[in-house]
DNA sequence: TTCAACTTACTTAATATCAGGTAGGTAAGT
DNA sequence: ACTTACCTACCTGATATTAAGTAAGTTGAA
């Protein structure tokens, strides 16, 4: 009744607000001048504590880099697992909804574009976990893949590995055009246009009767 | 005739030899640990030179990666303007050339892997030239893919300038793929599986009658 | 050809600043 | 009573850059 003056009330949540504003002005940091470039400083400040007030919850630059990685893997994670377990085969269709959300979030873009490239040295601290991250993205979809493959949904001259690889590094390649100039670049559309040379044009079939990529002449 | 002892005769001559130096350990340190990780200190030692003797040469370390940028960019301009213009139409060729290419140079592939994504930064000096890098790349292929597209060569239900994105994207994220692991990737079969996708399918497949509404029908 | 003036390619020493991290204290919360 | 969330003050080791000097190379006139 007495703490309606007081803006924050519990430790436990006190620390809980203070890590979240830390973490997520780590990531536009980290986003924007990469793991090396940015300052602790910086970081600090703009949660609003000071220098040593932000190592009092992440020990170390490199933890606090670990933790925010690890904090983006969990998120991402909850994001994309329903996607991908509710819509099962549609493996596509759930790549082009995360393109589409990605395109709402460009913080964290900013933040996996820059850190995966500066990542590839492997004295990186985030080395290991963007080279585990890669393999898990196409480790998850293969089955997911070879399952449309064998329906004829996508077409299966092309390896379903081989296809993963292409279908992320695309993803990555367009985000970082698309972060250079985001009015110019549309990832959506362009993925989109990838996606449908991968549908196999000679099987295309009964749910889908015009011929795809042609609305020329359906509409 | 006396000149046979010295190692390094002529002035000039000295001087070039250590800029190239210089040079080449700058572009292993830049692109190891991009343009914030990388040190001063190890660039001139592993030159051959100390620091200050180093700024002899490039007066800062911003001008340092100018030069390193600008030196590339004329090398590779070399490299590539010679298949442009040689093969003219053949854009797919060459750009599968390209790929070969850089699979024997990880160097350089590194470099520029790192210094684009740590480039979007507005205030990374080199922000400028990797906009403008993407955007003459895109302008300096198309008119060729036009007419690949105009001479049926290459699909073209997808506008040559979206093509243009998708490709260097998907280059892009190749490399990123490969540096990670380079025994595990091939760029060079997997841009081969997407350069087959692009070729038109309609034109060479028989029992799949031309879609409608597309005038391909030139050849 | 030679020698003096100069320019160039560096070196060592020093500096200013920064950046991450520690020590120890205080006040609030449990 | 104890733990937690900080803060101020400080330390330490970089790191880019400057100052000042030296030795070798270059040049141009006698």
């Amino acid at each position: 009744m007495s703490d309606h003056t007081r803006p924050k009330r519990t430790q436990s949540e006190r620390t809980r607000l203070r890590k979240e504003q830390v973490i997520r002005e780590a990531i536009r940091f980290f986003g924007q001048h990469g793991f090396h470039g940015a300052r602790l400083a910086d970081i600090a400040k703009a949660a609003g504590v000071t220098e040593p007030g932000l190592l009092h919850h992440y020990p170390s630059k490199v933890q606090l880099l670990m933790d925010v990685l690890a904090e983006r893997d969990r998120v991402d994670r909850e994001r994309l697992n329903p996607a991908e377990r509710g819509e099962a085969g549609n493996l596509l269709a759930s790549l082009q909804a995360l393109v589409e959300y990605n395109q709402t979030v460009p913080g964290l873009v900013q933040l996996f574009t820059v850190l995966v490239a500066e990542s590839i040295d492997e004295q990186h601290p985030g080395h290991q976990f963007f080279m585990q991250r890669y393999q898990n993205l196409r480790r998850q979809s293969l089955e997911s893949l070879r399952q449309a493959q064998a329906r004829g949904e996508i077409r299966n001259d092309i390896p379903a590995e081989d296809l993963l690889v292409l279908v992320f590094a695309l993803m990555d390649g367009l985000q970082i055009q698309w972060l250079f100039e985001p009015d110019k670049i549309n990832m959506v559309r362009l993925f989109e246009h990838f996606t449908r040379l991968v549908k196999e044009p000679s099987l295309n079939v009964s749910d889908n009767p015009a011929p795809p990529g042609q609305q020329v002449s359906s509409k």
